[in-house]
DNA sequence: CCGTATCCTGTCGGATACTG
DNA sequence: CAGTATCCGACAGGATACGG
């Protein structure tokens, strides 16, 4: 992926920035947060409006950062299941923060 | 701008990292926090590579979120400074944390 | 069920030239 | 010095169809 936040430039947050910064990824991350661990095509119901191919790259995406693990079941149909790692969860603590310091300047709106 | 990080759901962590995901932006809110309010001309070259379009299309928007204020003096030539806003600030406190986390995972390479 | 492969369009953002 | 205006190519990402 091309660095959007700092271009390139080798500064930490830039590269953690670049990484939750993509369509869709906050989104996908939040819902693992509060659904605990999730099939693909729930998810695909949850983050309602995404493609199949944006949803498959960004889990891919966050698969490979580690924030997040994918379980295969190998049944008749096959069972995918996609969660948040330890790595994933220290980072949803301070999204949390983020989060809080954004309701008090845009107000409270819950994502159902 | 269109809310890449949730596609538009109401939720503010949402809000906010569709502000700071845009290109640029972080590497332009760390230079102010570190360096302090920064004339236009010092902002461009301290952002290696960015085109003046980018840097006046960031700065608005980080001043319209309240994030930056914009201090003109009408001198001959005019000078023009940019600085974090108190809500600047308060947001650097927390990308702070996030940078230290980038660092535990990345490696510490500071920002010239 | 859980994806991959392909096509196609809209927009982002760089380059360039020009102003008060 | 501190921008605005315009053009244009690249590529992100949606729609669609298909496969293990």
């Amino acid at each position: 992926m091309i660095a959007r936040s700092t271009k390139g430039n080798p500064c930490p947050v830039g590269i953690l920035m670049d990484i939750l910064s993509g369509p869709w990824t906050l989104y996908i991350l939040w819902i693992l947060s509060t659904a605990g661990p999730t099939r693909f095509g729930e998810l695909k119901r949850r983050v309602e409006g995404i493609s199949t191919k944006m949803l498959t790259e960004r889990l891919r995406m966050l698969e490979q950062e580690g924030m997040i693990f994918r379980h295969y079941e190998p049944t008749v149909p096959p069972q995918v299941t996609y969660g948040l790692t330890e790595r994933g969860q220290e980072l949803i603590v301070i999204l949390d923060q983020l989060n809080t310091l954004a309701e008090r300047w845009y107000g409270s709106s819950t994502p159902q």
